[in-house]
DNA sequence: GATTTTTTGATTTACGTACATCAGAATTGG
DNA sequence: CCAATTCTGATGTACGTAAATCAAAAAATC
């Protein structure tokens, strides 16, 4: 049997009401009677029974989600988990809300931290923008004692508490090296088309492919960036153009969103030449054109195992608990037409 | 505010105790009154509190894993997994065992089945030996109560619950795709490594690799499959032996364990050709193996992902509580040198 | 209609923790 | 040494559910 409160109060040789204050950290205990309960404590091993304590206490965990009010289907997709979540919020003590800002925006972001931290949430997840002023305010409400989670996009150098979200370097190495190995001994030109350098996510998924590409694979050469803004109108717009104007391209890595408009401009430029193309995120779309052949591997986050180790990792914190790392760690999907799920 | 049970027997009109006897399925209430406190928990949404529940209980859920005796690397690995797990208990409310059968052994497995059908644990987690007999004794024991997930290895047409491991055959057919398409417009045969034929997780593997390669990559052709028997000394030989033997082979599929032995026997014998090996399990030799370029991409299942959900499936279902289906699901990981965790 | 059986109600205790109150003890300051 | 202050103990209630007991009511049986 676990040792309980009356265990501990017995073997300190104190009252239960000194044991619960010790515990909950409340005032009114002589500093030698403190360390009697606490070496009590740690010698029986006593572990708190948080589910007797939250029923105790009514508590439920208020979290709040930051999102990025962009709708490419990523973010529709992580919106959708979210809501998965609330509706398993009785069952899990938590009150979930959702607050949208304005994509890109560090003031925006900044104005909505600053408001949680008079309303007190028990805890925050965010997808990131970063942005020193953004990376301030994290870490003075880090430092207040709120439990934060980055969500997707983090924020490097920054004291959040956890990261829920894949390596991007990892993610555009691991592109590349499969680009690389797909074309073989080819040589040729690389298109690659992206959302928006100024989104770091992106410039890392860059930085890591092209560094492989340089390093590894020096016969395949990576043309500027096409920036489709996440938008499959101007995506397609983009890739069509890229692929008339330019024989050589045989590759395509697309790190954004979008993939909509890469899709159809693939269908109607490159039916009669061999592409193989790298895409992000498993999405209907993306999922069909890998099942024909006109994408050849899809790199993908998992929004679901992310809302749910943000809330996992939120509620933990909250607690001053420790998380299970591996079980947080996001991987780096590698969809192939025969692992789809 | 959800709804509590004296909400429950307010607007049904009856006691609590009444309402205990229908939530607890006791005998001694009346069909029709019954039905009146089953409606009124429908009309309010009443959800049991688990915790609470389990609190008054002082319910701990006993849970048995059953593995087979071998002592390869994977189940080494499982093993710790498990003993992982077992730490975390006392926060889990869980008191998990693990007994060992001898490997492929049907008679044996059921002879365990047999014992625990007494024990009465709350959970059973087994990796499975498909034979008719394990089939038929699972359903006995399903049909009897008892939460059963078959973990790593599955038992198909069977009545578990609940599979945590990953879709052999895709994995097979992934592990075919990469290798055709590293290769690419290559000509040569493919060696394949296998523990053992007889084991179900191998045959699925190797029949999804062949109708892969058949289907798509003709100039490809797979040569008769070596027997390792998951060990590494007989692994080295049957490899060693087979690239002196065999100047044709350019691929290299190890679907069993003692890869130790498939890559000293790579290091020897395939330093001067250009081999593409691509190999099942993450451990530390297959690792070190896939920076050094030895072996071209590793294909893994996540032992402690397969543990934690194998817990938690039981303990649902032990509750009769739904599972959080993509939550469970075991991912096949690829692994290239870039994205190793 | 009396008797037996079944069904229901009322009440209590328990699980492990949180939190509040009040009295009494120990310590400190003057 | 007394008063003021700081600590500690004893006790009770609460959280939502389980489970037991015993009495009372209702239904079924003869």
């Amino acid at each position: 049997m676990r040792p309980t409160v009356h265990d501990i109060a017995a073997a300190a040789g104190v009252s239960l009401a000194t044991v619960d204050r010790v515990l909950n950290q409340r005032p009114g205990v002589r500093h030698v009677t403190r360390e009697k309960v606490e070496a009590a404590i740690r010698e029986l091993g006593y572990i708190r029974d948080v589910a007797a304590a939250n029923l105790a206490k009514g508590r439920t965990y208020s979290l709040v989600f930051i999102l990025p009010a962009s709708d490419n289907s990523f973010m529709y997709g992580l919106n959708a988990e979210i809501r998965q979540a609330i509706l398993r919020s009785p069952a899990e003590r938590t009150d979930i809300r959702t607050i949208e800002v304005p994509a890109f925006d560090p003031a925006a972001l900044v104005s909505v931290l600053e408001e949680l931290s008079r309303e007190k949430p028990c805890g925050i997840a965010m997808v990131a923008t970063d942005a020193p002023e953004v990376r301030a305010i994290v870490d003075r409400l880090v430092r207040a004692g709120f439990p934060i989670v980055t969500l997707v996009s983090d924020l490097t150098g920054s004291l959040r508490h956890h990261y829920a979200g894949v390596d991007n370097i990892a993610a555009g190495r691991t592109a590349a090296r499969l680009l690389g190995r797909f074309l073989g001994p080819r040589k040729g030109e690389i298109a690659v088309l992206a959302g928006s350098m100024l989104v770091r996510d992106h410039r890392e998924r860059l930085e890591g492919f092209t560094s492989v590409m340089a390093e590894e694979f020096p016969d395949l050469t990576i043309l500027p960036v096409l920036e489709g803004r996440d938008d499959p109108e101007i995506a397609h717009m983009l890739v069509a153009d890229a692929l008339s104007r330019n024989a050589g391209i045989i590759g395509v890595y697309s790190l954004g969103a979008g993939n909509r408009g890469l899709i159809r401009a693939l269908k109607e430029k490159a039916v009669d030449r061999t592409l193989t193309v790298i895409a992000h995120e498993l999405t209907a779309h993306t999922r069909a054109a890998l099942l024909d052949h006109t994408i050849d591997a899809i790199l993908n986050q998992d929004a679901g195992h992310e809302v749910r180790s943000a809330v996992r990792v939120l509620k933990a914190k909250a607690d001053g608990l420790a998380v299970i790392e591996a079980q947080e760690r996001i991987r780096l999907d590698i969809f192939l037409k025969d692992n789809l799920p």
